[in-house]
DNA sequence: TGCAAAATCACCCGAAAGTATGACCCGAAA
DNA sequence: TTTCGGGTCATACTTTCGGGTGATTTTGCA
């Protein structure tokens, strides 16, 4: 349907585009500093400094939130039946498909299925095999999920499923 | 001896080289521009792409969280059967990873760092460049991974991981 | 200080996953 | 009746994964 390569990297585009614009108001700047001016050097670091802070914004924006694990194991009385987490098990158990989250996604329930057995750890052919279809359909499937969730990969599927509640 | 020195230091010296390098590079840029005048748009942009790996580089590499694990050995009274109740009442209160399943299997603190970052869907490519180091590691890695987990692929690792509350 | 474990990197090869494109069927909506 | 979305299947191709094996370097610790 829609060609795919544009959905894929709607992203890149737009990082592309903001930096074409940044260079674009940096000429502006070196066209104000050659008429006022012959000062390369500070031009020069003007640049450094401006790129390498987006490129620490990049990263920043692109890594991972620092996740420092402290591991402490205290003295926990757990009796059979928490009472304090059954709360905590029906929210957290119990929750709904997002139904407002699938339709704006625009998941067909087929999809769905899909990306349930995929959550699973099940291989494409493992897929088909269950559904009773052939591989090359559950690729297609598959492909259509990639686009719809914005992902490249299953294991992202399954991360951005969970994410919206699509799935557990 | 002189090769010892080098190479415990070899990680100083080459950042101090690559550096050095770098600076001399901008230098002949420069240079150049003066010779060919009209190449301002190419050294203003070789800068913006150097600064910007640069500043990317200096994020992940500076800003790396350096993995933090304290243990507190006490006496645990936990139930171990009761995994839905446990699961809930960990995400809902606090973190923490199962220290003693985690002993059992035997990963590696680097390891679970990879198994992390499977976790939200990186390649492996991906988390190569995010931990710097290559591609074949971190295959050996997921591979080992695998074999600890007993899963044969990285979906079903991350639903293992998760099942342990290894991650999230 | 020496050793074992951990971490690193390499190469090969087959399997699985993913991309791109086109086609067919079917039922519901315009 | 045409159009459209969903589901199915296919071919051909590229990329990534995973298994197997072997190697070196780093590091934590007894």
């Amino acid at each position: 349907m829609i060609p795919r390569f544009f959905a894929r990297h709607k992203h890149i585009i737009l990082y592309g585009s903001g930096l074409a614009l940044l260079l674009f108001l940096l000429k502006w700047l070196e066209w104000r500093f050659i008429i006022l001016d012959r000062a390369i050097e500070i031009y020069s670091g003007a640049i450094a400094v401006v790129f390498t802070g987006l490129g620490i914004w990049l990263a920043l924006k692109l890594a991972r939130p620092k996740w420092k694990t402290v591991v402490v194991e205290k003295e926990v009385y757990v009796t059979r039946e928490p009472a304090i987490g059954t709360a905590a098990i029906d929210t957290a158990i119990d929750t709904p498909i997002d139904e407002r989250e699938l339709a704006r996604l625009g998941l067909s329930p087929r999809e769905l299925e899909v990306l349930q057995l995929m959550a699973e750890g099940l291989s494409n052919q493992e897929i088909a095999t269950r559904l009773f279809v052939s591989l090359n359909t559950i690729k297609t499937h598959t492909g259509n999920i990639f686009v719809k969730l914005d992902v490249r990969r299953r294991t992202q599927a399954v991360e951005q499923a969970r994410k919206l509640h699509f799935i557990r």
